[in-house]
DNA sequence: TTTTAGCACTCTTATTTGCCGAGTGCTAAC
DNA sequence: GTTAGCACTCGGCAAATAAGAGTGCTAAAA
């Protein structure tokens, strides 16, 4: 894991093998190596060198007659302490300034257009995430009257979600009865995560409603299920088609099942959720370091989004096992940043006097 | 396309061909009709009957020595009049009745659980859509104060739809003035669509917040974008990865497109929002009907979700042109009719007193 | 001791060849 | 109008062959 260990010119090899792989695809031999220049050896010291990285682990042989390629431990070296700095392109940051500062609003919506930027960006699969949570509480609610028997009960989580749930009543009421229900809750409720509304609470609530309290049990269930979707996370994902351009992936029902993974969140949201790099670091999960089979030869890369000490979300990349970290990670720490600037009210950066959240 | 013109053997014929690629897949012949039963003559017969048949546009040959396969034309006559009822089982019924039932509350919710619903009972693609609208106007608006340069603006849409956006502003504003605002809101804005919404109104508007006036112009902003979301409606896709187990998307390639197509919505949020057959009618586009080109080999089918005549949403469903069109429609109705029971306030099956919208 | 050149060997991949079988269309008899 | 029989066609499969890439090893050179 130091890297100490590794002679100058054993490094130098891995490094152009994870590069030829990053760009080539197939396993690469002792001549190529050569041939891309920067060794001032022969093939048959390079062919001894190899060996001797097979053996400790970084290299593997996918068959006696084929070239070497990077093995999992290998590419972790590579990402820790090989990997170049990428520079954007002047284009890239173009459209990552363009695309953001145009849309406003909801964290929702800067995800989902940050992750599909960063597919189109990086040419794998972009990812956006709101973490699961085990703490969420709703801090402020809000009653909109519609009619006798229906109103919508409006929610602004303690992340500045905003989530709302059609109501209907068994029994009239009326627009009073709704305002002074948001009050109530506000005084009781608002601060409180899902195991911590407990009977006495819903009791006293009930008692405080008085003789409008009939609407009482229902509107704590859907404040349940509003916290139980405010901790679940939500998950999207953009551009899976462009992983279909890597051969790695041509294997039906592998793919099959990685689409499903994807489709299911449950797995890649518990990932991102419980995998904490510490404070906002990029996180760099390759192959079997992500604990999902299907994703064995794949990549997941993705920065939490903070904001006052609080993780909101954050944006990833899937990619298969070989793919150009350098500028997956330029990429996301440009995105990322761009997103924190946004949502940081205080850094903020005016355009025409819209305004975010 | 009459269907009369086909004789009663033609017909068997070419329902059991069709019947026979629904589950088989590769192209059937003449003996294998026979053995299917339900003839009372020869397989040569037959070979003349499909000859004929070919003539007629009903069925292709792949290449000269392999069996017959159903032509566009076919599948449309099969729909359109060879189709036998499907039963669906019991347990069909129970996942159908169990899972809406539990889910309520948001439109949105439902239809994403009924395209879930929709791909696995089908083990096709499931699909859920709110189509485009040109004329969707937000009926109620209600602001919730935050901090003195921060509140949401909730908007209810004509459809049930609430969407809510952070708004920031420049100058601090207070809490009496957010719910000015909302009120003026909803004197001048609410019931206009988009395109309604003139200089004029908005001068008056600014007029009656007086001094308080500064936030009117971003707001306005803000309800267009509001707007223009509502109107460009929403599609969500369930179980993509079932498509994998048919071998007419083994073509990496031409799956990777359909992927896209899938992922960037637009096309088929199109096709869905300027098809109708008719009040609320299912909908079956075979191949090239559906005016998409990825989707010339795939047949989609789909039903919109109506209630007091206007159109909320569709669910339906994306599979091989041989998809099992019997049981296809089936689940639709089924969905779509407990999905309407559930929205219609006054047909509500209550159960447990809770609600939904 | 380290590096290099050379060579035999291994194993994959692509291509060719030949064969089998499914299915057809046609003709002639029923 | 229907059926049996038969020659023919064409795709798919499998074995056989050829080509190539890359290695490991040995022995000589630095």
């Amino acid at each position: 894991m130091a890297g100490g260990e590794l002679s100058e010119r054993k490094k130098r090899i891995l490094k152009a093998i994870v590069d030829a792989q990053i760009e080539g695809g197939g396993p690469v031999g002792s001549k190529a190596i050569l041939a891309a220049g920067g060794m001032n050896c022969s093939s048959a010291t390079i062919r001894n060198e190899m060996a001797e990285l097979e053996e400790m682990g970084y290299l593997e042989q996918p068959h006696a007659s084929a070239g070497r390629v990077p093995s999992e431990l290998g590419y972790r070296f590579y990402v820790d302490s090989l990997i170049e700095h990428y520079a954007m392109t002047t284009h890239e940051i173009a459209q990552i300034n363009n695309l953001l500062r145009v849309k406003m609003g909801e964290l929702d919506q800067i995800l989902s257009a940050a992750s599909h930027l960063a597919s189109n960006l990086t040419n794998y699969t972009g990812i956006a995430i709101k973490p699961r949570a085990g703490s969420v509480s709703i801090s402020k609610f809000e009653g909109i009257y519609l009619e006798p028997d229906h109103f919508i009960l409006v929610a602004v989580a303690s992340t500045g979600t905003v989530k709302s749930k059609h109501i209907r009543t068994e029994r009239p009421i009326s627009a009073e009865t709704v305002t002074k229900l948001a009050e109530a809750l506000n005084a009781m409720i608002a601060g409180l995560a899902a195991g911590q509304i407990t009977l006495p609470i819903i009791m006293e609530l009930e008692t405080r409603m008085g003789a409008e309290s009939g609407t009482v049990g229902t509107v704590i269930k859907v404040i349940y299920d509003l916290l139980n979707e405010l901790d679940a996370g939500e998950m999207q994902v953009a551009g899976i088609d462009h992983l279909l351009q890597y051969p790695e992936y041509s294997d039906t029902a592998q793919f099959r099942e990685l689409l499903g993974t994807l489709e299911k969140k449950d797995d890649i949201l518990d990932l991102v959720s419980t995998t904490d790099g510490g404070e906002g670091d990029i996180n760099v999960l390759i192959g079997s370091e992500s604990r999902v089979k299907v994703m064995n030869n794949s990549a997941l890369v993705f920065k939490p989004i903070v904001k006052d000490g609080k993780t909101l979300g954050a944006i990833g990349v899937l990619g298969p096992r070989r793919m150009d970290y350098a500028k997956v990670l330029a990429t996301l720490e440009g995105l990322s940043g761009n997103i924190e600037n946004l949502i940081q009210p205080n850094k903020q950066l005016h355009d025409g006097g819209t305004s975010d959240g």
